[in-house]
DNA sequence: TACTTTCTGTAAGGGGTATTACAATAATGA
DNA sequence: TCATTATTGTAATACCCCTTACAGAAAGTA
């Protein structure tokens, strides 16, 4: 008999296949929250650092710049573990937010109880490397992408990425399961929300995106693609 | 008595204080080699893969795009452990090289054979997570240095940041270390080497650097600093 | 419902810098 | 040494898109 909370964490992918013992140990030092649309998580300023399990929701997770303006380094799924872990993961950063695009359930640990589970457990600390890995590449990959192609390469690009992570399809178009306004979009290409106002139109009059109930819809994603990378083909 | 090659790899910050089982394996499993002034590392389509360490000399991490620009994710320096370390540390990737800003002489090591060592020796695992994790924020933050902000507070930061890793202070000036052109430098600060050489020539004029021989000189870092973050104080 | 806040639409104007082109100088190597 | 290549200097042009400004629409809240 588990709680519903370690079931949870027994079905993501970093926690698959342990101990029962490793299970006791997380149920005991986990604790779940909520945080509502539009609200950020409490990183700063925080006595305790704590990593986090998304377990149902999206969150957006912000860099804030020394002159006020922001970029959104990932939009987080389901199933994400995020925060301090070895100074990475994105964490408990001096100017990082990590914001609710939607209602969402999460489980968190203290930092040093995960530590210390990760020595105990080598698997899971490969795991954790491992994700630490990919998440690392991820972001040399959009430092580049960003920095030298135009907006409208980029607003093509990001709603690829985001119809591959959160995309449902329905035979020739493909639903991104996000509410994310024009403002979201502008962090996570580094633009303006005017800008992606323009572009999000320009778009749609071209047949290639579409707007269902706040949700973006692909309609064209091969024309899309095109535009992403131009003088390609 | 020990091979040179290992003297060098024992004073290293990664292999501090190994046991000399430890050394004995290291020494065997790692080979020397070197790369001429502006040569790359055959980082690509080598059957092997391998850890690098860099003895001697600079090097410069190129990431190429797509559309055949390319941005320096950073400048290494003596003592700095890179390539491909599950994953990360920037390495055998796709679109990545490393160019020799100097003669280098470096140690390699086959990644499997170190990947081995840091699950024997778990200490020297810590150490490389904690490796990782300094450079993970690294990246992130150039990332929203880079994106906003103009050519010249790109500049006059990425002069600050080579001169506090490879400066030397002479009274008032501080020469930094490194033979870079104004190409690398555009590389660095992902803009153009026309606009680089007009900015560079800008804070020559208003006396706030200097070139000595090929190198940089900083003469007014506090100016350099204002101009790196505007409208702070 | 009425009110407030958030989000989207639109447009003029201007600024930073990439682009392009070519020349001069310095460094390298035969 | 000369020849070749790499590096730096300079200037005109163009253009992307940020900035600023304001209004309407939508959504959330009392």
């Amino acid at each position: 008999m588990v709680s519903s909370k370690l079931w949870y964490l027994m079905n993501m992918d970093v926690f698959k296949d342990l101990s029962r013992e490793d299970y006791a140990i997380i149920d005991r030092d986990s604790a779940s929250l909520s945080i509502r649309k539009r609200e950020t998580l409490p990183f700063q300023g925080t006595a305790e650092t704590y990593i986090y399990f998304l377990k149902r929701g999206t969150i957006k997770l912000v860099k804030h710049t020394a002159v006020g303006r922001s970029v959104a380094l990932d939009v987080l799924k389901e199933g994400t573990l995020f925060g301090e872990v070895n100074g990475v993961l994105a964490g408990h950063g001096e100017d990082l937010t990590a914001e609710a695009l939607e209602d969402c359930f999460l489980c968190r640990m203290n930092k040093r109880n995960f530590d210390h589970l990760m020595t105990v457990v080598p698997c899971l600390s490969k795991r954790v490397t491992k994700i630490i890995g990919l998440r690392f590449k991820k972001i040399e990959n959009r430092l580049s992408e960003l920095l030298y192609s135009t907006v409208e390469e980029r607003l093509a690009r990001v709603l690829l990425y985001l119809a591959s992570e959160f995309g449902v399809c329905e035979k020739d178009r493909t639903v991104i399961q996000v509410r994310l306004t024009h403002n979201d979009l502008s962090e996570l290409i580094a633009s303006t929300r005017e800008t992606v106002t323009l572009t999000v139109n320009s778009f749609k009059s071209k047949g290639l995106v579409d707007c269902v109930g706040k949700r973006f819809v692909i309609l064209e994603g091969k024309k899309l693609k095109e535009i992403s990378w131009p003088q390609q083909s």
